[in-house]
DNA sequence: TGTACATCAGTGAACGCGCGTTCACTGATGTAC
DNA sequence: TGTACATCAGTGAACGCGCGTTCACTGATGTAC
């Protein structure tokens, strides 16, 4: 299988020690010390340090182009659900998923070199920002569409609805990250989604 | 003046370096050479390079807690605003002050050092996610006693405001460090501090 | 007032160390005839 | 089937470099008598 190969490897052990110490607190020995090889056998599946990280990036973008849903998929999603059990569906499944610690991680790291990774930035801006944004936005169209929220101001209710989600990921990863309880967290999380469900009753 | 002295020089060149490429991607020799000294002069003033971060953390820390409003306090600066005024006010003042530019540096080293750095974690905690969240609902607390908003969920509104406008704030962060405009993200806050007077509307 | 001494910020040279990267090599596996 | 050769992942040793830190020093300033 392919997910074992020693290049794999190195991506998923970088991912995981870049996520903890940023890019520039992890060496190439620390790395080749993780997956079990000598820090010279890495220059045999990537050119420079750089490269890993440029092939994280390139992964996560691919990744989350994947992930846009369709209208159709947005629709079938949505069900006979109320917002509320949408966004309540919603969050556990993004809590339980283990396949997205690999693009929780990622966007760790995002967060960590953004402000010093071109790169970096044009993801954290793109998929960060933007993307989870856009998404909500969608949503609150096809929820207004069916009656399910009154007529509010969609942009500003999934600005209102993403930007506090990503502030309160952020403190979930900062929490995981320390080995610090998330009830809390979590907690504020579904205090949120009850309390845009509420403002948007119809 | 002390404004001046040389170990005032060398904290504020460390908080604009780390600021901008982190604690590790800072050297001695960088911040000796920004204050025009050589690196071993650095040692006259601080015991290793982990001391300065550690004095950048205490000044933080005691002018947060100076910034902490008292009860009479609140209530001058709210005077007979309504809610939108107070909050757009309040904003204008946050975005004009050049003062505010040094906290904003050190809340993104902050940010940055989170993940590693065990006091920066607890300032994080306490400082940029939890007391800006207490204040913004102590002002909500005393609208509604004033009969300015509705009868609503203090909690879950102050949650509303403050993490969306620190997702914001990390994304005007994002725009100013690259010299990219920052005018959508200043349009999204008024946007958000429109639509959450609105839904609070009494 | 002048002299002797203490204090202190700044300096240049050096230290040991870990970093990213290179390179000649080895040994296993695949391919051609 | 056996032999010759190419390919390729992994290795150990070494490189030049920048790092945080130390240390003996210098020269200016302050203090005591």
């Amino acid at each position: 299988m392919s997910g074992t190969s020693t290049k794999d490897r190195i991506l998923e052990a970088s991912i995981e020690l870049f996520s903890n110490r940023g890019f520039y607190g992890v060496s190439i020995r620390d790395i080749a010390k993780a997956v079990g090889i000598k820090e010279s056998s890495i220059y045999n599946h990537f050119k420079s340090k750089e490269e890993i990280l440029d092939t994280i990036f390139d992964q996560f973008q691919t990744a989350m182009e994947q992930t846009i849903p369709s209208e159709e998929a947005l629709e079938k999603a949505l069900g006979g659900l109320s917002a509320e059990d949408f966004w309540k569906t919603g969050l556990m499944n993004f809590v339980g998923k283990t396949q997205t610690q690999r693009m929780e991680d990622i966007s760790k790291i995002i967060l960590y070199e953004m402000f010093r990774n071109p790169r970096a930035r044009d993801l954290a801006i793109s998929e960060l920002f933007t993307r989870q944004q856009d998404v909500v936005r969608r949503v609150f169209v096809l929820m207004k569409e069916r009656g399910l929220i009154a007529d509010v101001d969609v942009d500003a209710l999934a600005t209102a609805y993403s930007y506090t989600m990503l502030s309160l990921q952020l403190e979930m990863s900062l929490m995981k990250n320390w080995g610090l309880a998330t009830d809390a967290v979590l907690e504020k999380m579904m205090s949120h989604i009850r309390f845009v469900s509420r403002v948007a009753e119809p």
